[in-house]
DNA sequence: CAGTGGTCTAGACCACGGG
DNA sequence: CCGTGGTCTAGACCACTGG
C-alpha cells in the first residue's frame, strides 16, 4: 500500500488528512485505531503517531474510551505559528493570492544589537534584504532579513533572494534551519510603515515578528523582523495542558 | 526505579530535566537513548517519547548519526504559547513575583459578537470576571472573561473566582478545558486600559489574545480577551519546520 | 460488559555523522 | 567503520466511555 518513504507515518498523516478534506467521515468520528491498521497495513502504534499529530495540528480530538473525532474548531486556524511557513504559502491559507516584491538588497554595517544575537564581530556586515508580501495585491507583510555574509558559500544574484529564505539558506549556505525562536511585539506602524503597507487610517497597531534562526548545531544565522496585517491574515494558536 | 503513575514518559522528562538544570551533563551532551535505557530501567521508546517532548519544548535538540545535545537558545523561551499557562505562572517564569486583583465580577447580556462563538441565546447572560495581574506590584495583564452561568453546576462565590480560570471550570462546572483557539492581535491601549495597567507614555502599543476554550466535546465554553505588557512579558515561541 | 484510546515493551532494521 | 538517533513492528496490558 505505501511506500517507505517519505515516513509511513507521514504517508498515514496525508491519508487521513485527504479523507477528511473529502468528508469521507461524514458522522465526524474516525475509525477506530485498531481498523486503521489493518486497513492501512502499518502497525497500531504507526497509525497512533500519525493521529497524535493530526492532534497537535488541531484536526482531530481523542477521547480516551469513545473514539477519535474531526474537529470543527481546528479549521479556524489558518496559519499554525508553531511552524515555519513562507509568507506566500501563509497568504495562500488566508485564501488569498500572493505576490512578492524584493524591496531592497544590500550590505550594512552590523548594529550593534545584532552583534550578540548573531554573533558576529563589531565591524562585520550584513547582507540586508527588505521585502514586501501582497495578498490579492494589497500589502499585508513587510519584512527585512539579516544574513551574514560569511555563511554564504555559493555565488548568488539578487534573484535568487526572491523565494522564501528558508530556501535560499540551504541552498546557498550549506546548513539547515533547525529552528527559530520569534518574539511576539507590538507596534504602532510608524509612518514609514503606513506607507509602506498603505494602511488606511483606522489600522494602527500591527504585529511584529522578531526571529532569530538557529541552524542544526544551535547556532544562530539569521534575523528578520517582519510586520503583519494581522487584520487580514489572522494569526491564531491552538493553546493546550500540557504535563 | 519508578512507578507506573504518572506516566513513565512524565518521569523521565522530570528526571532529565532536573538532571539537565542541575548541570550534570556539564559536554552539553546528553546520553545515547539506549544507555538512559538501561540506566532507568525502561524500554528505548519510553526515553524517545520523553526526549521527543523535551525538543519540542526547545530544551535540547537532537541530530541524527551525531547525539543529543542541551539547547542554550531555548532557554530565552519564559513563555510557551502553545501550552496554557496561569498568569501567575507566566509572571513567574519571567523571574518576578505575581499579585492578583479580582476587579470585578457581574452578570451581563450577551455581546452579539459572542452569540455564535459561544453557542448560546442572544437574551442570556454572561458571567464576566475582570482580573488585573502584576508583576513585582507593576500592572501587567488585564483580563476579561466570559462564561456561560449554565455550565456552572455548583455553587459558589466571587472568592472562588480569584485563582486561575482553569482551576475554576474543573471544579465548577464538571468539564475539563481540551484547548484553546487564541487569536493574537495588536492594540493601541485605550484610555481606559493606560489607566488600568497604569501605562507609562512610551508604551502604547499591547498584544490581546482574544481567546475561546473548548472542552473536550469540542464546545466552546468560554471566551477571554487578556492584554500584556508585552515589554516586561516577553512572548516568544519556537517555531520549526515540519512535515 | 465490549470497545476504544493510552501506555509500555523488546527487538529489528535503517540513515546519518564522525573518526 | 561504529555509534548515534529515526522508523517500524507485534503484542501486551491498562483506563476510560458508553450502552
Amino acid at each position: 500500500m505505501f511506500k517507505r518513504s517519505p515516513s509511513l507515518v507521514q504517508q498515514v498523516k496525508a491519508h487521513l488528512k485527504r479523507r477528511i478534506a473529502n468528508a469521507e467521515f461524514e458522522s465526524g468520528r474516525i475509525p477506530p485505531e485498531s481498523d486503521l491498521a489493518d486497513e492501512l497495513g502499518v502497525s497500531r502504534n504507526t497509525i497512533r503517531d500519525a493521529l497524535s499529530q493530526l492532534e497537535t495540528e488541531g484536526v482531530i480530538i481523542r477521547r480516551q474510551g469513545a473514539g477519535t473525532f474531526i474537529n470543527q474548531a481546528g479549521l479556524m486556524v489558518k496559519t499554525r505559528l508553531e511552524e515555519i511557513v513562507p509568507y506566500e504559502q501563509m497568504i495562500r491559507d488566508h485564501g488569498f493570492s500572493p505576490t512578492v516584491q524584493l524591496v531592497d538588497v544590500r550590505e550594512e554595517k552590523v548594529d550593534p544589537d545584532l552583534v550578540s544575537e548573531l554573533n558576529v564581530a563589531a565591524d562585520e556586515k550584513l547582507l540586508v534584504v527588505q521585502k514586501l508580501f501582497l495578498a490579492d495585491e494589497k500589502p499585508v507583510i513587510f519584512s527585512r532579513t539579516f544574513v551574514p555574509p560569511r555563511i554564504i558559500t555559493l555565488d548568488f544574484t539578487s534573484d535568487d533572494l526572491h523565494g522564501p529564505i528558508y530556501e535560499f539558506v540551504p541552498n546557498y549556505c550549506q546548513q539547515e534551519f533547525a529552528y527559530y525562536v520569534t518574539e511576539i511585539v507590538p507596534v504602532v506602524a510608524p509612518a514609514w510603515l503606513v506607507d509602506r503597507l498603505a494602511l488606511p487610517p483606522a489600522v494602527t497597531a500591527l504585529i511584529s515578528f522578531e526571529e532569530v534562526g538557529f541552524n542544526q548545531a544551535g547556532e544562530p544565522i539569521i534575523k528578520a523582523y517582519s510586520y503583519f496585517r494581522s487584520d487580514l491574515l489572522r494569526l491564531r494558536l491552538i493553546r493546550r495542558n500540557v504535563g
